[in-house]
DNA sequence: TCGATTGTTTAGTATATACTAAACAATTGA
DNA sequence: TCAATTGTTTAGTATATACTAAACAATCGA
């Protein structure tokens, strides 16, 4: 199975303003919010109810090139992982407190 | 001396993908980060190196409608304060978490 | 091999955003 | 009273965004 990796920025060239802007749209809120609950990548297929493929895949590649996520295709299938070792480093809490106050607030 | 409050939303009105869109603009949060740090409330005329007046008043009613801050005017005199008390109860850690995060990194 | 599956990319559209300049409104101080 | 000050609003423009449908690419399974 072949597998690739789509590519994504190093964490210093993004600014806070670039993840915030990515954040604030409540699609890609939602999906960050599920993998970092689920703590381990996940497969585009668990997005299905938040919209249509197309639509979804643009969200997924804003995500990647905001720093948030990254990206593997194996087969015919994506997965998703919150970059969240990175994303701790430069902007400490940040993720979490937003996801935290997402509940029901989105 | 004349004094008038612009309206403001009720804080329970406000999403957080609303109130991150919002500071998902360089000025903007920049504006936060100062109102934050002083503590009280602060004369437009402190912002005037961000931009040119027309604009940033455009930024303080975002800012407004957002939830964001208060805004008072006195006079000839606008001041914006954050509404700190109400977005800490709706939003935990969030506001200062994020200008924690945003120093060099804007 | 070939149709179905999974997801990405492209093209097109409608809406939102950030910015500027100019007009406007209210206030102040001479 | 009147010019200067302070900030808001409006009009116009250029750019970015979110969405859809359709085309595309790669893979899997019968």
């Amino acid at each position: 199975m072949i597998e690739q990796q789509f590519e994504s920025p190093n964490l210093a060239d993004i600014s806070l303003t670039q993840l915030l802007k990515s954040l604030s749209d409540p699609t890609r809120l939602k999906i960050v919010g599920t993998l970092l609950r689920a703590k381990k990548e996940v497969s585009c297929a668990q997005f299905e109810n938040l919209g249509k493929k197309s639509n979804l895949s643009q969200h997924y590649r804003n995500l990647r090139l905001a720093g948030l996520v990254s990206i593997r295709r194996a087969g015919r299938h994506s997965y998703l992982a919150l970059r969240k070792t990175a994303l701790d480093e430069r902007f400490p809490d940040l993720i979490e407190t937003i996801v935290n106050n997402s509940e029901d607030k989105c």
